[in-house]
DNA sequence: ATCCTATCCTGGCTGC
DNA sequence: TGCAGCCAGGATAGGA
């Protein structure tokens, strides 16, 4: 699924291809992509812009847009578990699942594709209060061990439903969630007001060292879903350690990877690397 | 405050 | 082989 390295691969390799270019065109497929606005009011408001800058905020893609050089509002994307952003050649076959088309400047066209119908392509004044609600990046100077220190002591939370609520940190996924966790050595059950420091601090670099790796394979391609704007998969999966794993051994003690369900997300484990 | 469940979707898997 | 039924997944809303 899309988590914060495959977005910012994605966006990463959109960028030089959409930065200066102006949208001359909109095909909307499926109006609930755009999470509210009329088809007449989303062409209104993007047709005509010129797209200023790419950018990622947790799992949101955020184009700037301009009109006439002044500031006018953002397309802010977000996958869910299927979506996938392309760009290419306008006269290019999409498939079936197309749900936006941006037709730009220079005879390509951004596709907004998925196969399922959860991912929101959405056209709004201000990204920043669309994106207010968001915790800190992990990968910024904001996400430090003492932060997450207290910021784990103030909630009572299990940890992982904790590390996949949004407002408490940008980005997390599942699969991002059981390594870091496992590579913490901490149970994604145990209570978040109960972690001593020493812990809090490894879970702080772990969650930023898988991140950074995810990011630099290009993130994690284990069914048929991600693919990079290139089409080609990420590479990370061959990293996993424990999602995915379940009944293989642990690559820390052998012991076989348990799989059990928490905040009914499947949830990747080692029982004896990771205590209560 | 936190947890639990349902909802949105559909391809792919399981089991008969 | 065909088909029914279940499952995964992120975010959100409503209820306990």
């Amino acid at each position: 699924m899309p988590e914060l390295p495959e977005v910012e691969t994605i966006a990463r390799l959109i960028r030089p291809r959409l930065e200066g270019r102006r949208i001359e065109d909109c095909e909307v497929r499926w109006t609930r992509t755009l999470g509210g606005l009329s088809r007449p009011a989303f062409a209104r408001a993007v047709v005509g812009a010129r797209l200023s800058r790419i950018w990622r905020r947790g799992k949101y893609v955020v184009v700037d847009l301009e009109h006439g050089g002044r500031a006018s509002g953002a397309l802010v994307g977000h996958l869910r578990m299927t979506g996938r952003i392309h760009v290419e050649p306008t006269t290019w076959d999409p498939g079936p699942y197309l749900k936006v088309r941006l037709a730009l400047d220079d005879g390509t066209s951004f596709y907004f594709i998925d196969v399922r119908k959860f991912a929101r392509l959405c056209f709004t004044d201000e990204p920043h209060v669309l994106l207010g609600d968001l915790g800190p990046e992990p990968l910024s100077d904001e996400f430090t061990p003492a932060w997450l220190a207290g910021a784990l002591r103030s909630r009572t939370r299990r940890l992982k439903p904790l590390l996949l609520d949004q407002t408490f940190l940008a980005g997390i996924g599942n699969i991002y969630a059981d390594e870091s966790l496992f590579r913490a050595g901490l149970h994604p059950l145990a209570r978040s007001d109960r972690i001593s420091p020493a812990r809090s601090a490894a879970l702080c670099t772990e969650i930023r060292a898988t991140l950074g790796e995810a990011i630099a394979r290009e993130g994690s391609s284990f069914d048929t879903f991600y693919r990079t704007p290139e089409g080609n998969p990420g590479s990370y999966q061959d990293e996993f350690k424990v999602y995915g794993r379940a009944g293989k051994p642990c690559p820390r003690c052998a012991a076989p990877i348990a799989r059990i369900v928490v905040g009914q997300r499947g949830t990747h484990l080692c029982r004896r690397c990771q205590r209560r």
